[in-house]
DNA sequence: CTATAATGTGAGTAATTATTCACATTGTCA
DNA sequence: TGACAATGTGAATAATTACTCACATTATAG
């Protein structure tokens, strides 16, 4: 077979009900994966998931790999999206640079706490798939286009390379919204003590502001 | 069997024989991990890769996973000897703080470059094995301790939360190191053409200048 | 209505891999 | 030196998992 084809979906669904397979099949992976980790997920289970006999799931992926390569693609239209949303808002509002440089954050945190497993999942394993390399590539460079549209007309702005500072952003961004969500798996919500969730909350902000502080410093005068 | 055992070695070698025995296999554990991945990596040709026969790779490992645990709890021992190295090299010296924080995070940027393909491996596979968080964290405080004995004496330090600032060091620069790694692997050395080499240390000196910069605002007045 | 294309099924097969265990070799110590 | 412990061996087995294929069902177009 040729390699490059192994990770794509085999044939695209047509009909509605193959649509309605394809889509629970990827819901199913997402659920599967979630729980039981990559590495311990077959296609038999997600099959079984998924309501659909293992020979459909076959029909439109050829393996493993290529489920996750199709949820990996979804999030990051997913992220591009919301990255978009938050930039356009900020645009439109008369918000400082430092509260802008806020809403970012807060926008990228809880897009990373949406499914943090999943997320972690998949952060863990996009970077091996080499066929997602163009993707991320994309991804990576919408990204960098909408901050430099979010910060270049900033009087104050100190640093000159754009790009350079885009990519530093979203990776150190990035390293924390990871950071927070290995705690949040370490120490799961147990209780709904409102004290208890009160602490959770604080502990978030605290970070946050530490972020902003980081960011905020390394970006203006 | 006792779930918590699983990942530990069986029993340790005493003779000098086994002790060689238990060398080669986590040598060839390391060169197999780095050339095909963990997933594709089988305990078998681990053993082969060893010389060594697989019954008795499974005197000392139950499985895979106790191997990868070794492999990462010896990565964990070299970073904090290179770390300690680093801190007592810049505590002697004269040199500003600036200074000192270049040549911490040019040790660490070293340090991660060692092995980059092996490196990722662990990084990646480290925060799945739930055995290894009681090492990530003495490790984690063990850093915080050299970093606050480093920085606290600063008259212009700015951050007051210095175990929260050691931790985001850490991550800050773990970050930026393991998207070097990630581009290496990406770009591969494919010549030696000494004007290829000279970009390539062109770019990590304005990597690493650009890093230096993030933390020096970020942790100074 | 009917021919045919699209989709769905799941028992069965092939391939891979982990792991054991009965036995061989080597070291240690009294 | 001999007895016992430590270590080494690898064919054989067990378990898991990916993936196929012959056939059934459902949709669609003419």
């Amino acid at each position: 077979m040729d390699p490059e084809k192994q990770f794509f979906p085999r044939k695209l669904p047509s009909q509605e009900r193959s649509k309605d397979t394809v889509e629970a099949i990827l819901t199913a992976a997402a659920h599967i994966f979630a729980e039981l980790g990559y590495a311990a997920s077959t296609t038999n289970k997600i099959a079984v998931r998924a309501g659909v006999s293992i020979g459909s799931l076959y029909q439109y992926f050829p393996n493993k790999d290529a489920i996750i390569v199709s949820l990996t693609e979804r999030m990051f239209r997913e992220g591009l999206k919301m990255t978009e949303a938050i930039v356009k808002d900020t645009e439109k509002s008369q918000a400082t640079f430092r509260q802008k440089l806020r809403r970012f954050i807060e926008g990228m945190v809880a897009l990373h706490m949406k499914n943090p497993k999943l997320h972690k999942i998949i952060t863990d394993h996009a970077p091996n798939l080499h066929v997602l390399s163009d993707t991320a590539w994309h991804y990576e460079k919408e990204f960098s286009k909408m901050f430099t549209a979010m910060v270049e007309k900033e009087p104050d702005l100190r640093v000159t390379n754009l790009s350079l500072s885009a990519t530093f952003v979203m990776l150190l961004t990035d390293a924390i919204c990871h950071w927070l969500i290995q705690l949040s798996l370490q120490f799961p919500e147990e209780n709904k003590d409102p004290e208890n969730l009160k602490q959770r909350q604080a502990f978030l902000t605290q970070i946050i502001d530490e972020l902003e502080d980081v960011l905020f410093r390394y970006l203006v005068k």
